[in-house]
DNA sequence: TACAATGTTTTAAG
DNA sequence: CCTTAAAACATTGT
């Protein structure tokens, strides 16, 4: 589910617990989400400490805690967070548990692709650092985008899109309501676009990410019927823009919708 | 029943 | 070494 605004969107979930100690952990260690961490660690770093702050980059959070306790939460496709009241009913999905006062912080994922990382520093992880430029940031220029275009000119533009170490935060639904904006065809090859094509995109990306993150990334909004968005889940939905019956078709391994007049292939 | 689901990673092939 | 395509992962809902 999520992409780039709902991770913010998810990620303040847990705000209500910023300056909070605590209490207890609860962890499910042999859940596959932990496979690359120390369960032990976790538990006994994150007991007692304090939730100081967190940030997003694309879809990888990060939640710091007093004690040098970075706990890095990618949502994978179906991972949610919530903070509830206690006393609260646990479920199954339920892999972590931060108790605190009078409120727990969750997480949650039913499919387990999501993955928990976590390190315990001073300093900012390795895996913290390392991360690709954001595509609201400076440092994501219309020159990097035409160089990564020409390096990957033989895969589909929708492939591209997804590809999170150029665009991070970007997923199914965004790269479709992208080239839906820049009436590209998901199947059209990153090579071949004109140097007029490029620019446009660079400008659609960044305002889909833009708008995504004001209407979604604040309080879950419904973004504007004259978005894709509101017409590309389910067959039968028409093109916001000429009425045409939207198509759906596997590009780059994923279901594509698109307006097969406004993108013609 | 069979398939698809807002995501990555691994593997294999070119 | 680089790029690209396909399979795998685990579970739920249609």
């Amino acid at each position: 589910m999520p992409e780039l605004a709902e991770v913010e969107f998810y990620r303040k979930c847990w705000s209500p617990g910023i300056g909070q100690r605590i209490h207890a952990v609860r962890l499910h260690r042999e859940a596959r989400i932990f496979c690359e961490c120390d369960t032990e660690e976790i538990a006994e770093t994150l007991t007692g400490s304090t939730l100081l702050d967190s940030e997003a980059r694309g879809k990888q959070m990060v939640f710091r805690f007093s004690g040098g306790g970075w706990l890095g939460i990618h949502l994978g496709m179906t991972g949610k967070l919530a903070c509830a009241p206690l006393p609260y009913a646990t479920d199954k999905h339920e892999h972590l548990a931060l108790e605190l006062a009078d409120q727990v912080l969750v997480f949650r994922d039913p499919r387990l692709f999501g993955r928990v990382r976590f390190a315990r520093s001073e300093e900012t992880p390795a895996w913290r650092k390392e991360l690709p430029p954001e595509v609201l940031s400076d440092a994501f220029t219309l020159e990097a985008l035409a160089a990564f275009l020409q390096r990957r000119k033989r895969s589909p533009l929708k492939a591209v899109l997804l590809m999170q170490d150029r665009f991070p935060g970007i997923g199914n639904w965004m790269a479709d309501e992208i080239l839906w904006r820049v009436s590209l065809a998901p199947t059209a090859l990153a090579g071949s676009l004109t140097p007029a094509q490029v620019e446009a995109l660079y400008c659609c990306l960044r305002d889909v990410c833009r708008q995504a993150m004001e209407v979604i990334g604040t309080d879950w909004g419904t973004p504007p019927d004259d978005w894709l968005f509101n017409h590309r889940w389910k067959a039968g939905g028409d093109c916001p823009r000429c009425g045409e019956a939207l198509a759906r078709e596997q590009v780059g391994g994923r279901t594509s919708c698109y307006c097969p007049v406004c993108q013609p292939g």
